[in-house]
DNA sequence: AATGAATGAGACTTCATTCAT
DNA sequence: GATGAATGAAGTCTCATTCAT
């Protein structure tokens, strides 16, 4: 792994076990293995560092998408974009944490969010096309969204929380048809 | 009001507006009207207060419980439940921007989470019978809380989001009924 | 001595035995018998200290005109600015040390600057009226202000010399009146 | 051009402009197109780079008198240097910012100021010789050269100043007359 | 010889907390 | 109880210097 990706990583891990304000600089270059001059080499301030992991997650978010097959139904589409991206996040647990921690904190700027926001283009024409051909009820766009990430959310906050180790491929099945039940016309 | 509530509320404006990572006791102090050693009379710490300004809140979100009618239909308790919920949120924004922010940062105490998680035993309890009446799903209570939890909080964000102005009751109504079609048996 | 002083006190024997680059703030603390945070409550960074100092001395320069006797003669006028300024530096060395270092860094802001010609205000009025009376030559004022500027420094710089120690009353009299007769008419 | 000279040049521009406190290596690796390292094959320090220029300057203000006329009247050896010297600076203006920046500091060494006192040597022997024949007043040497070296000081401030642009060559021609009726018997 | 990424000591600065008033 | 000047540990960031290429 280069060092930016090992800064990359060693931030996240301390980021999400620590919190932003218990994770120094000096503690990042340590777990990266690297001097902290280094880091300024690769990110000019903490923030900025901060920032890039915010929107690097946001791209992998958005490359789940590339191989979308517009041709499947809207049903199936729909179905695969939300269990690839709970499986996403799954699979990256701190993904997740961090995401949970930072997504509202003041730290991150809003070029981020911009990009965040694009991210989800995809989803939003999917959306759109499924309320022209009256399969997905005539709502806001934004909000549907918001109703399916808010889903997606408290599906991986029970999921992952401590308590809970009962978590299975049935209640993911379950969860997806909850909600599409919810938005389908 | 007196000091104490002073300083909360400074404390909740600052911390939202510009994050804990920049907002200072002397910031909360000047904003409170008052010195820096007062707030340190009633709060040991900057943690306790922030822990503080948590469990007031968790605690106010329970007592819209306190009238609760177990007597009416299940459907219209969660209805009201649900609603009720809403609207504390979208009377007191600050309170969601606080969640938002700090709900998953590890300077929040256990202590402090579980009264958070007291503060929705009544819910709890609403569920449990309603699955035991089979009106509402077979399925493990606290996933459906989550769910719930999820939509409360994508609507918040939604209506709050600065790039909207169309939030109205209706839509509102529209998102129970969505959130009641999919936990319903 | 108040904190504010000791702190200027100790900053200008730091900066002029080390240099700008040799002095941290660390040091001007523990040489003021401060903490570090104290002298941010007096001054906001390094800069503004350094250039607290400059003004301040431009200040006390320009005091030793308060009590000048415009009735008198030019030319005694003239020996008594001259005379008073440099036993002005003589009586405060560290002052002329620091001047000689600072005064061309581009550390010293155009503000500061201003106050260092305003300091010399009642010498150029001097200067004028002399050219007009036909008693000093009628050379571009601000040359003449340079000239004798550079007679007192490079005084000071000799006799402040650490190879020097034959300084006397009587040198400083040569100097005056060489001085006096290059800028006569 | 080659490299050595190059970094001197770089050096000189940045640390006249910017001052030794903003000007990195770095940045004078960046102007004179060189890598950092390459620097560090000619100077071992910084603090050496900055001597040698301290050196080099003195050194070249050396040169203007190796074609010194020991045979023509004191005056017109005396006049030649001045002039001579004056005229050096104001073909060389940022030898002469540099000098005034660093002449005081700290981080000139003791070697350094040495090299710059022999390359006045020539002026001593002028000035003893001067005063040997009773042209030259009977005063301490050092003081004289001070002296002179202070009316040069002054007039190039003057001249190199912002706020003018009247210098004319009568000024100096001026001044020459001026400082020699202040040190001829 | 030339390079510049890597380094980490040390700089400046902030801010939670104390305590004399 | 109320205050805020004082504190210094700890943070972010810089930059002179090295060394593998």
């Amino acid at each position: 792994m280069n060092k930016k990706d090992s800064i990359l990583q060693a931030a996240l891990k301390l980021l999400t076990s620590n919190g932003l304000h218990a994770t120094p600089m000096s503690a990042i270059a340590k777990e990266a293995g690297t001097g902290m001059g280094t880091i300024y080499n690769y990110y000019p301030t903490k923030e900025v560092l901060i920032n890039e992991i915010y929107v690097d997650i946001k791209q992998q978010e958005e490359a789940l998408f590339d191989h979308f097959n517009s041709e499947l139904p809207t049903k199936t589409q729909f179905e695969t974009y939300f269990e690839n991206t709970v499986d996403f996040f799954l699979q990256n647990p701190l993904y997740f944490k961090f995401m949970e921690q930072l997504h509202a904190s003041p730290i991150i700027t809003n070029d981020s969010r911009t990009v965040g926001r694009n991210a989800v283009e995809s989803v939003v024409q999917l959306i759109d096309s499924g309320k022209n051909d009256r399969i997905i009820k005539n709502i806001n766009t934004s909000e549907i969204l918001q109703f399916v990430g808010g889903a997606i959310l408290s599906y991986l906050r029970w999921y992952l929380s401590d308590n809970n180790n009962q978590g299975n491929s049935r209640s993911l099945k379950n969860l997806t048809s909850m909600v599409w039940d919810a938005i389908k016309e």
